[in-house]
DNA sequence: ATTATCTATAGATCTATAGATAATGC
DNA sequence: ATTATCTATAGATCTATAGATAATGC
């Protein structure tokens, strides 16, 4: 069978990491607890030890989803100490976090789900929305505290806007040019019109 | 009962029109067969003499929905001649559009879906894509063919990323500040850094 | 006679629960 | 003795089909 206390909250663990995953592959309706709990070596019966309702962990792998986004982007950031805001817009602007939705940044992917949530859900994002401009922010760019907050959304939407796009377009060659063009012209901007 | 070869016709479309609407407003998954025939005052029963599949009306309510999109953002683009570049993007970014998912932009609504979807359905979502491309180029800003195209990927990134976070925040400050941050950066470009 | 829609239902799938089993931990 | 997990299943829901019903259209 499999016991001990340390084992129970290894077997929780490793469910709410796959779902944190798939939820991000396939959407927050699409796998069912039976699925997950095989994925995690166990049989559908014991998840209800774990969690009170699929509901539940559905909220907390969305949580763990997001964190995890937010903490690869600011490894990116601090990759180069001279270049942040270039590593991480290259970093979010790449063919590799196009390709890898499960493990990417949760405000692409959760982001409709979140629209149609719960509160608690909302929180969730939203806190990992002031997260993502917090770190933008501190990447550079803008003179005053003002012009920064500004530059920082416009920053984060267009990223978030063309991974969304590069990943539902069917032209490979489409979806390479947007990712390209929006991190050209973030990293630098067109002279003014 | 009710017939004719006329009013079938019409069901038909009244099914499609209610399924392109709540796919934007609950996801691709949520609606149900029974549900949607129940909205057009029918019984489900009939459902698989107008469609082969749950699945077929979904790729063609997705279309549906792409389609209406457009044909809204190119409306808001044409009511002031002198400014449609503007006209574009306050239509857009609006507190209207972030409140009516169900009528609005589906590059949002549906981007993830699409990204996990069939070729069929990224074919459809592509050709919208470009459609928005177009309608942004043609509505102004860039000075070559290049710059022009590159200026539109940046605008249509930015508005789609902006409003699917504005609805997924649970602040409605940060909303609408997120809405109105972006739209007067497009409008008004900041100067170079 | 044909056919658009309705009623009824088969079959699959999914969440959640009940009771059994076999390790842990006092 | 307690409890983490397993087996089995109840109950709900959903897609799809079969056959009945009643209006259309030759």
């Amino acid at each position: 069978m499999g016991h001990s206390q340390a084992a129970k909250a290894e077997s929780r663990e490793r469910v709410l990491r796959i779902a944190a995953r798939r939820i991000r592959e396939e959407g927050m309706t699409a796998p069912g607890v039976a699925d997950l709990m095989k994925e995690a070596g166990l049989t559908h019966g014991g998840f209800y030890k774990h969690f009170a309702s699929r509901d539940e962990l559905m909220v907390q792998a969305a949580a763990l989803a997001l964190e995890d986004g937010e903490a690869k982007m600011a490894e990116a950031a601090r990759r180069d100490p001279d270049e942040p805001r270039t590593g991480l817009i290259d970093a979010y602007l790449s063919a590799r976090h196009r390709d890898a939705p499960g493990t990417g940044c949760a405000l692409v992917t959760l982001g409709s789900a979140a629209g149609r949530g719960a509160t608690e859900m909302k929180e969730a994002y939203e806190k990992q929305v002031r997260g993502y401009l917090d770190l933008i922010g501190e990447a550079g760019q803008g003179d005053d505290p003002e012009e920064t907050r500004a530059d920082a959304m416009v920053t984060l939407s267009a990223m978030v806007g063309a991974i969304l796009m590069s990943r539902a377009v069917a032209d490979p060659q489409l979806s390479d040019e947007l990712l390209k063009t929006v991190a050209e012209r973030l990293k630098h901007p067109a002279p003014t019109v």
